[in-house]
DNA sequence: ATGTCAGCCGGAGGCTGA
């Protein structure tokens, strides 16, 4: 079972660039968790890759954030948002069980970006936006450790909104003082992966250089100014199906890409 | 910090979010 994370940034401005994916190095894919799809579940083209094959769950909203799922394989037991939040309507978090030969199940997440990051002196202060991203990081420990407690095989994948350590970005100190690299975000990134979880192209490649994410402005992608921010967490059942993981680096070379590129994991099931 | 992009409202271009 071949699992993609891609934040498209939105389904309709990318609708030429998906298909070209999904017709080139993503068709083996049997699974692709969507994010920033900026539709609602109504407009989303579910006709569209319904007629490709896939099967197709939607998490939307308006303007902004909204999950999706693109399945091969048959889907069970869908489910929408984290709980908690208290009147947080931001569309963020898509899980399904996916019927392969064995049954895997996938939770697609856009976690919070988190800035801009106020600071009382060099501390970061834990309210507003990067008080809601930490917050929200919570809320999914939570989920997390439900579905540990299952015992199953499952993949908590996505746009993290994380670089996890130094090695994960070409100029650490640009982002130092970043919510997605502080101490705090890292460390509710770590806090999750000690509950058990792998990260599936770390697992495989120890690498430095390896990355998901290249801003549109900066000339970013030209110089290589990339960070890694997408992620696949794998509970202790998926890893020992882990067979293989990847970056389809070249489709930022597109016409009108994404500035995120796919990333993906297969598992033996 | 910014050599950018997407979507909204509204019918241009300024705003938001990233």
């Amino acid at each position: 079972m071949k699992i993609v994370t891609f934040n498209i940034n939105g389904i309709k401005a990318r609708l030429d660039a998906l298909t070209a994916y999904l017709q080139g190095a993503g068709a083996d894919a049997d699974v692709i968790c969507l994010q920033e799809i900026k539709s609602v579940d109504e407009a989303f083209p579910r006709e569209y890759f319904e007629a490709m094959g896939y099967r197709v769950e939607t998490h939307g909203q308006k303007s902004f954030n909204g999950v999706a799922i693109l399945s091969k394989l048959p889907l069970t037991d869908v489910r929408r948002g984290l709980a908690g939040g208290d009147g947080d309507d931001h569309a963020r978090w898509i899980e399904a069980v996916v019927m392969g030969a064995q049954a895997v199940r996938v939770c697609g997440l856009y976690l919070p970006n988190g800035n801009p990051v106020e600071f009382d002196g060099n501390a970061p202060v834990q309210t507003g936006k990067y008080g809601y991203k930490l917050g929200w990081m919570a809320r999914m420990q939570a989920r997390v450790a439900e579905v540990l407690a299952l015992e199953e095989a499952a993949v908590f994948c996505g746009d993290y909104n994380i670089i996890p350590q130094d090695i994960d970005c070409a100029k650490p100190e640009a982002w130092a003082k970043d919510a997605l690299a502080l101490p705090p975000s890292r460390a509710a990134y770590r806090q999750m992966l000690n509950l058990g979880l792998t990260e599936g192209l770390r697992a495989q490649n120890p690498n430095p250089g390896l990355y998901t994410y290249w801003d549109f402005q900066a000339g970013a992608w030209e110089r290589n100014n990339g960070i890694r921010i997408d992620h696949h967490l794998l509970t202790p059942q998926a890893a020992d199906l882990l067979t293989a993981s990847g970056v389809d680096k070249s489709e930022r070379g597109r016409e009108r890409p994404s500035d995120h590129v796919p990333v993906w994991i297969t598992l033996a099931a």
